[in-house]
DNA sequence: ACAGGCTTGTTACTTGCGGTAACGCTACTG
DNA sequence: CAGTAGCGTTACCGCAAGTAACAAGCCTGT
């Protein structure tokens, strides 16, 4: 039979779609998002037709290479996520996970938030909502399953819950993304800022005397 | 003296560039943030070079577009958040504006969120924390400054509360994205959910009793 | 009234990218 | 040894960004 055949051959393709993705991903890394195929096909020591053939267009290439890298950061993030500590402490724990990893590999964080999107070819028909980084959704999603199956809130909790996921993981994003270019503080207070204001400091804070015109 | 005529040229000139601005807006509206230059031009009546000669490349037109907008809905949302009244009443209704802008008219919101950034042509220095939309990042600070002002936060108020405008924003920035897109609840509701998140329900809510494992 | 310079517009070009077609090479199978 | 399946190449197409280089109109100075 050839089935061990096909295996063999499978595997090899396996192995040289992993070397291209690894290739990919220096690039990627050097240049940005916008690394062109050639590049890429140049730094693995081959060239554009080849690429294609592995992964159809840009497209699919930036798919596969955001998934390695999302599959990895939701793997800490789940750790962080569901170790057995407080509630508090579990938050600011994925906190810091999150902000650490964006904060050691800038690169590949952009690269993961802002995909592929390029190309003139054809058919652009992508609805509203398709854009947002996948990372982005996935996170939600999780973080809603995790609020979902731990806490106890009442009605309506499934909505309520994705609702807060990705709020929370928007929150995650956007003050990451902004610390990362400001770096107005220590990532521990940055932390901690935002654990206070999921934990209400926003809403206990005492109107401001004196303020204007008030 | 040429004062008063070089007034008129660029009164001219001003009312040149809004036209093209709105042109572009049109194309951009039909055809999504990609919109070819030579078609922005041939919506206008005239063609590529003048774009250039008014805007230097696209990265240019895309910025004075995104302005535009950016600048009017931010008049909005400052309307909302200095109106006269309690301040879970003037956050939902924030947020109410925000999404119902987004919802009345998702390709702008799009274009806003996902500026430019194609094209080839040489540097591609940015760092990190340029990609996010500038709508994002002044909404950021906008949100800030209004919340450092009313709120007393006692010490460290300012970071405390750039963190948390920057955070608030992101939050309702990918919850609205995430329901623009799935549509599973009401704005109303949507609203309701993340002012709850806001308001501490996160810490409040109780452990889930015979839950997994625990 | 005519030479110079400004802005406004054009056509025609270059460069560089995504994507593809058509062709070699190797190696394994009958 | 013929055939065929995969890996790889060169050479090309289409298209978009961006750039000369050139052609009017209009206003000004002498």
């Amino acid at each position: 039979m050839d089935t061990t055949q096909r295996t063999d051959q499978q595997r090899s393709a396996d192995r040289r779609r992993r070397e291209l993705l690894e290739a990919a991903d220096r690039v990627v890394l050097r240049d940005g998002p916008q690394a062109s195929m050639n590049a890429i096909a140049a730094e693995a020591g081959i060239t554009k037709p080849i690429l294609y053939r592995h992964f159809g267009d840009k497209g699919g290439l930036y798919a596969a290479l955001a998934q390695r890298h999302t599959d990895a950061l939701l793997d800490s993030l789940r750790a962080a996520l569901d170790a057995p500590a407080e509630r508090r402490e579990r938050v600011e724990s994925t906190l810091e996970t999150y902000l650490a990893a964006i904060e050691a590999r800038p690169q590949v964080y952009r690269f993961l938030m802002h995909p592929a999107e390029g190309g003139q070819g054809g058919d652009q028909g992508f609805d509203v909502g398709k854009h947002s980084a996948p990372l982005l959704r996935r996170m939600g999603e999780e973080l809603a399953q995790v609020i979902e199956e731990r806490l106890d809130l009442g009605p309506g909790s499934q909505q309520l819950a994705r609702v807060w996921g990705h709020g929370i993981v928007g929150m995650m994003h956007a003050a990451g993304d902004w610390w990362l270019g400001e770096r107005p503080c220590s990532r521990t207070e940055l932390v901690c800022s935002l654990a206070d204001l999921l934990w209400g400091r926003l809403a206990a804070a005492g109107d401001k005397v004196g303020g204007p015109g008030f």
